[in-house]
DNA sequence: TTGTAAGCGTTATCAT
DNA sequence: ATGATAACGCTTACAA
C-alpha cells in the first residue's frame, strides 16, 4: 500500500493549468491531499470568499448556499490548509508548551491539562522538551526560534534565564508560567511555602521531634525557588515549633525515585541517631524512600513516617501521605487565560494560587516511643 | 510588563506603506515580532531572494553577502515566519504525535523518544491526545483536521477504526504506529508473543505450576490485539509445560495500577487455592498488585511471585522482576523513519520488531513447598 | 448575499 | 552571484 508513499513533489507539478484540470488531477490520484479553496469554490460555483464564510461559520452566507458547500467540502475532503490560513490572519491556532521533562509525573500531567483545554478550543498543541541546558534549548531560544509559529506559550515549571526571559518578552505573545515562578511572568501554582509547612506540621502534630529533610536539587531546570522556598517553609516551621533541625538529616535530591533510595540510604548508613520522620519535597522522592526503607526492613511508618508533596498517581496505592496538587488543573487554567486573551480578553492571564491539600494515609503515624536503632 | 499584550492588530496597520516606513514602525514598537524577510532584505540592500538563500545556508550567495545579511537577521531578530514558508514549500516541518494517553509510562515515554529526534532535527512535534472515544477523536478526524498542518504522523499504541484507517490513508502522508499493530500499517514494537511467553517460562522455570493472568482490557484505546496475543502466549507456553490454566485466576484489568489492586483483591477474596505466581500484563498492574499483597499481608515473593512486561520507571526501585522494553527507542526509531521518508529516502519506513529482555529482579522466586493459606 | 482583489511572507524559477 | 516575479491557499476590506 501507499501510505508512506513521499508527497507528490511540488516541483513535477505544472504550473499553468486552469482549476478544472487540477481537480481532475487531483481526483485522479484518489486522495484529498490537495484540495483547496478554489476547488470547493468552483465546484459549488461560488467565490472562494464565499467558501472561506461558509466553512467556518462566518455570517452573509445564504442558508442555502452554505448548506451546498458545505456538502461538496465534505465530499471533496476539504479543510483549509493551515498554513495559508496562518499566513492570512496572522495566528497558526497553536500553542507551544515548553517543558524541562515530558516524562515526569508533574509534567505529563499538566501537558495532559493543557491539552484538554486546547483542543475543547480547537487549538493545536506543540510540545517542546527543553530536556537539560544544552541545545533544544538553545534552539528554541534563538533562530530558529519557534515563535511566529505559537500564538502563545505554557511554560512549565521551568528556570529561565534572564536572556531568555527577555527574548519571551520582545516576543509579546501570551505567556504564563505553571509551577513555579519566574521572575515578572504571571504564573499559576500551588502556595509552596504552605504546603511544605502543611506537611511539616503534620509530622510535629503527630509528636515527631526528629524530622530530617529530604529537598530537591537546586541546579536542575525543574528549579526556580520552589526548592529554597519548600526548604525555608521546614526550617521556620520546625523553629516555630521549637524543633531543632539537624544538618546530617538534611539530604539532598533531585525529585526522582532513584535520589529518594539515595537519600534514605545515605541516612541511614550514617552512624549516630536516626530520624522519626521524613518530609520529601516530592513523592516520587517520599517512594523512593520507602522502597528502600522496605528494601533494608525499616518499617514505615512504624519506625519511620514518610510525608511528601504532590500526590502522585502511584500514592494512593502505596499509602504515602502527602500533601496533594493538580498539575493538569492548573495547567489547564493557565491554557484557557491563555486562550482567553487571545479571544480578546485583555487581562485574562493572571497569576493565580492554586489549591492543595493534606492527604493523610497509611506512612505517618506518631514516633514509636522509647526505642531507637543505633 | 507587556508581556500578555494582545498582537498588534491587523486591521491597525496601514496597507500601503513603504518598506522603510514599516521598518521603522516596528522599530518603534520596540519588538522583533514583525520583521520580514523583506525587512532583513531592505536593509542589508539585497533582494529577498539572496535573503532566503543565505539565512537557509543555500548556495549561490557569496561569503560576503551571506554574512552581511546573517549579521543584519541576527540584529534584527528576523525568523522566518513558519506560515510563509509553509504554504510556499507544502511543508510545516512538523509531525503528530496521535497517543490515546499522554501521562502513562509507554506513552510519554515514547513522546519523549520521539521529542529527542524530532528536535534534533528541527522539527516541531505536535501533539494530540485522543483520549477515550469521543470529541477529540472526531476532531482529529474529520473537518478541522490536523493533515496539512504535519508533514508525517506517528501513531502510538492506539486501536483505529476502519474508517480512520482509511482517513490517514487518504492523506497520504508517512505513517507509522508503534507500540502496537494497526492493520496495513507499517509498525514499530515488540513480538508481544515472544515477550510474553518470556515471562512466563520464567515462571515455570522457577517451577511454579499455579500461575494466574492479570490481562489488559480488550475495549479501551489503546489495544489492538496487544492484549489477545498476550494472553494466546500465555495459554500456548502453559499448555507446552503440560500445565493447567484455570478461568477462575483470569483477571482482567485495564492496565492501570488500580486494577492490579482489584485484581489482586479478587483473586484473594475467591474461596479456593491461590495462585503460587501471576504473570501480568503490565508492569503498572504487577505493581498494584504487590501493593495490595502488601498491604494485606501476603509476602511477595514468598507467597505470591510477580512478573510483569514493560521495565516501568518505578520496576526497578521495587524489585520487579519484569519484560522490559524500551518505548522512547521505539519512538525514536520510528520518528527517524519518517524524517528519512520525508527526506526522500523512499522506503525508509518499515514494520521493525524492537527487542525486550527479561530482567529478574526480586518479585520472583520458587514456590514454597507445602503450606498454602486457604 | 456574493464577488473582486489585495495582501500575508516565503520559496523557487528564470533571467541577468 | 543576484534579482524579478509568480506562485502557495486563505482572509478580508470593499464593491456590487
Amino acid at each position: 500500500m501507499e501510505l508512506c508513499a513521499g508527497r507528490e513533489a511540488l516541483a513535477e507539478r505544472e504550473q499553468k493549468r486552469d482549476t478544472v484540470a487540477r481537480t481532475t488531477d487531483r481526483a485522479q490520484r484518489g486522495g484529498h491531499a490537495g484540495v483547496s479553496i478554489e476547488d470547493v469554490a468552483a465546484a459549488a460555483g461560488v467565490s472562494t470568499a464565499t467558501v472561506s464564510r461558509a466553512v467556518r461559520g462566518l455570517p452573509r452566507v445564504s442558508p442555502a448556499t452554505r448548506e451546498k458547500i458545505l456538502g461538496i467540502a465534505e465530499d471533496l475532503g476539504y479543510v483549509a490548509s493551515s498554513s495559508a490560513s496562518g499566513l492570512a490572519t496572522g495566528r497558526t491556532r497553536t500553542i507551544g508548551v515548553l517543558a524541562p521533562y515530558v516524562s515526569r509525573w508533574f509534567f505529563s500531567k499538566a501537558i495532559e491539562g493543557a491539552d484538554r483545554e486546547l483542543h475543547a478550543r480547537q487549538y493545536n498543541l506543540s510540545l517542546f522538551n527543553l530536556g537539560g541546558h544544552g541545545s533544544n534549548r538553545e534552539r528554541f531560544f534563538s533562530k530558529t526560534m519557534v515563535y511566529k509559529q505559537i500564538d502563545a506559550l505554557l511554560v512549565l515549571c521551568m528556570a529561565l534565564t534572564h536572556e531568555e526571559i527577555e527574548h519571551l518578552q520582545k516576543i509579546d505573545i501570551p505567556l504564563v508560567v505553571v509551577g513555579g515562578h519566574v521572575e515578572e511572568c504571571p504564573y499559576i501554582g500551588i502556595d509552596d511555602y504552605a504546603a511544605a509547612a502543611t506537611a511539616v506540621r503534620h509530622l510535629i502534630s503527630l509528636g515527631h521531634k526528629d524530622i530530617a529533610l529530604l529537598h530537591g536539587d537546586d541546579e536542575t531546570d525543574l528549579n526556580f525557588d520552589v526548592p529554597r522556598v519548600r526548604i525555608r517553609a521546614f526550617q521556620e516551621t520546625m523553629a516555630d515549633a521549637r524543633l531543632a533541625v539537624r544538618p546530617e538529616w538534611d539530604e539532598l535530591g533531585d525529585f526522582t525515585l532513584r535520589s529518594g533510595q539515595d537519600a534514605f540510604s545515605r541516612l541511614w548508613d550514617r552512624p549516630g541517631p536516626k530520624p522519626t520522620a521524613i518530609f520529601c519535597a516530592s513523592d516520587e522522592m517520599a517512594m523512593g524512600v520507602i522502597f528502600e526503607a522496605n528494601r533494608v526492613g525499616v518499617r514505615v511508618p512504624e519506625e519511620l513516617s514518610v510525608i511528601g508533596i504532590d500526590d502522585h498517581d502511584f500514592s494512593d496505592a502505596m499509602g504515602l501521605t502527602t500533601v496533594g496538587q493538580r498539575p493538569d488543573e492548573q495547567a489547564e487554567l493557565g491554557t484557557k487565560m491563555l486562550l482567553d486573551e487571545l479571544d480578546g480578553a485583555a487581562g485574562a492571564v493572571r497569576s493565580t494560587v492554586a489549591p492543595h491539600r493534606l492527604i493523610v494515609r497509611r506512612t505517618t503515624a506518631p514516633p514509636r516511643p522509647g526505642i531507637k536503632l543505633a
